[in-house]
DNA sequence: TTGTAGGCGTTATCAA
DNA sequence: TTGATAACGCCTACAA
């Protein structure tokens, strides 16, 4: 029923071989005979069968991101603005993306990276909210499976990846809210083997002791990265015998969930209390009030991983493996604008 | 490298014949075969080939979802709680999802459907954003590919879809902002030729019928479906010279940018100006103001449409092939509460 | 420059 | 109940 390269092969009377070396645009064969081969393969409208040329090729062209999150109904809009990035990218690559979720650390996150790395589904693999220990390297090293990643993991020395400053970013972000006036600095932060929850509370840390600010382990609250954990965290901080004037957050999802807390409790966000995140997601811009943020070009780096990424899977080892970008302070409404 | 099937029959000296049935649970292989086989494939980590299965058996295993925007950056609340129904629903009826985007109606959309219809790479097909008359509707029927909408084009009489009563949706929120003391009504819909603009306008215009008040085609303006969209388009409206009071928008990411426009212009939303949209984005819950809308249960949606269509790709008509869901008006304060 | 043929890992159709 | 064996559609040595 469909159309083969047999098919083109018996309308010009031509062996399936040369057909298949004039589509894939090998050298040996004759100019004239490529041109009436591609114009056949367009008449019929000849679509190459990807299973048959992976199965003799041992490769997908696809690369594959597992969403690591808890519940299946979670959407985190740095995860939107990540995957965009990821399929623009793959698409521009001539590679498909295969997504799917999986909560971290859990066996069905196992076995679906099992199922793709052993099953060859993909070629490659995106990681990220990467663990300072963390079996998905181990792993995928052991199988020799290409991959990049958003931070990195103690496993991986060397793996290709791009890593963004979180430490120095949450010093900036400290040291605004206290140019702002703000002195008692809270943080909500997210598990607590995650790399950066090390990283930005160590930048947290570093920052206040930078201004000579006490650290106060009241005002440090462990959330989960959602918009819910924020919520519960900030009621919690804020009923404290001594509360905080300022809350500084792991991420903006955690951060918007903090401003809906406060303005529940009428609060005046910028002034009763400042608040920020970090990752500069769109959603951000347009939160009541507009919420500082630390920002991380997550589209962008989206597209990078899945550029490193194909060239780890082709080979040619030209792009530095380690990139390591520099957030931005974006100072908006949420800490007094 | 990897370990097949031959590998296990080699090691249990049996042929791969008895091992691939006794993997695919055939029932003509004795027992106790069947749990040596089974054993020493968990043993050896075998993990079947998904290349190979499919080129034999003609399937993929993989339902695609290719989604209809125009930018590649833009990104719409209503997709990411679409993707995570499909999503989820996918990986519960063990498919692969594969998701692209394409700006609807160009060339690049036709070149995507044909790749993943001809190439074989997708069981079957999710399609939402319908037009009246679809082209993607012709193809997939033409291809005699599966697939399921929500909504459906004039060309699918019979093809299995949800669908949403858009129109009595409308009629309600027409009803509801008049209840609230609004006269001037506006709406901010999409394309012309989009099935839903056709319902949801419709809905607007016998709302104001059967309340007496007259249509003005000066307070209806097309936007684009984004928030962006909404944004430009309020500014225009609440510069003519008789303004609305009430803008209702044919969906919620209009509406956000309508609450954005109205925020800066020092309107109060819910008082000087009811807006209100449709969808019932989870976004929508935590504007500011919170939005009115018209619900209907996304996530659901995606879910259901991803069994009608493994029902379908797997020739089980069993289940109603067109199932029509009441939305359900959401009253929150950008209406007045 | 072109044709031939083997094989990628499975499943399915026969015989045994 | 099990074992051969032929496809599925494509790529690629190798031969012509």
């Amino acid at each position: 029923m469909t159309i083969t390269i047999r098919d083109i092969a018996r309308q010009l009377d031509l062996s399936i071989g040369a057909v298949s070396r004039a589509l894939d645009g090998y050298p040996d064969i004759s100019v004239e005979t490529r041109q009436r081969v591609v114009e056949m393969a367009r008449q019929m409208g000849y679509v190459p069968n990807r299973a048959a040329r992976q199965l003799r090729k041992q490769k997908t062209d696809t690369i594959g991101y597992i969403m690591p999150v808890e519940s299946p109904r979670f959407a985190d809009s740095f995860f939107s603005e990540f995957i965009e990035g990821l399929g623009d990218e793959a698409s521009v690559q001539k590679y498909d993306l295969l997504i799917s979720t999986a909560p971290p650390g859990q066996d069905q996150e196992k076995l679906i990276y099992q199922q793709w790395v052993q099953g060859h589904k993909v070629d490659g693999l995106i990681l990220d909210r990467m663990f300072m220990s963390d079996w998905r390297v181990q792993f995928l090293i052991s199988q020799k499976m290409p991959f990049t990643s958003l931070e990195t993991s103690d496993e991986g020395s060397d793996t290709p990846r791009i890593e963004v400053d979180s430490r120095s970013g949450f010093v900036e972000l400290v040291e605004h809210v206290f140019e702002r006036g703000f002195r008692r600095v809270a943080y909500i932060g997210g598990p607590e083997t995650l790399r950066i929850q090390h990283d930005r509370l160590r930048g947290y840390r570093d920052g206040l002791q930078k201004l000579g600010l006490l650290f106060d382990s009241a005002l440090v609250s462990a959330g989960d990265m959602t918009s819910a954990g924020g919520y519960n965290s900030s009621k919690r901080l804020i009923s404290i015998p001594d509360p905080p004037d300022a809350i500084l957050c792991i991420n903006d999802e955690t951060a918007l969930g903090v401003l809906r807390a406060a303005n529940e409790l009428g609060m005046r966000v910028g002034k009763d209390l400042a608040v920020a995140g970090f990752d500069g997601v769109r959603d951000a811009k347009y939160s009541n009030p507009p919420l500082t943020t630390v920002d991380q070009p997550v589209y962008d780096i989206a597209r990078q991983l899945v550029r490193m990424l194909v060239d780890e899977i082709r080979g040619t080892h030209l792009l530095e493996r380690r990139v390591v970008l520099p957030p931005r302070l974006l100072i908006r409404e949420s800490t007094g604008g």
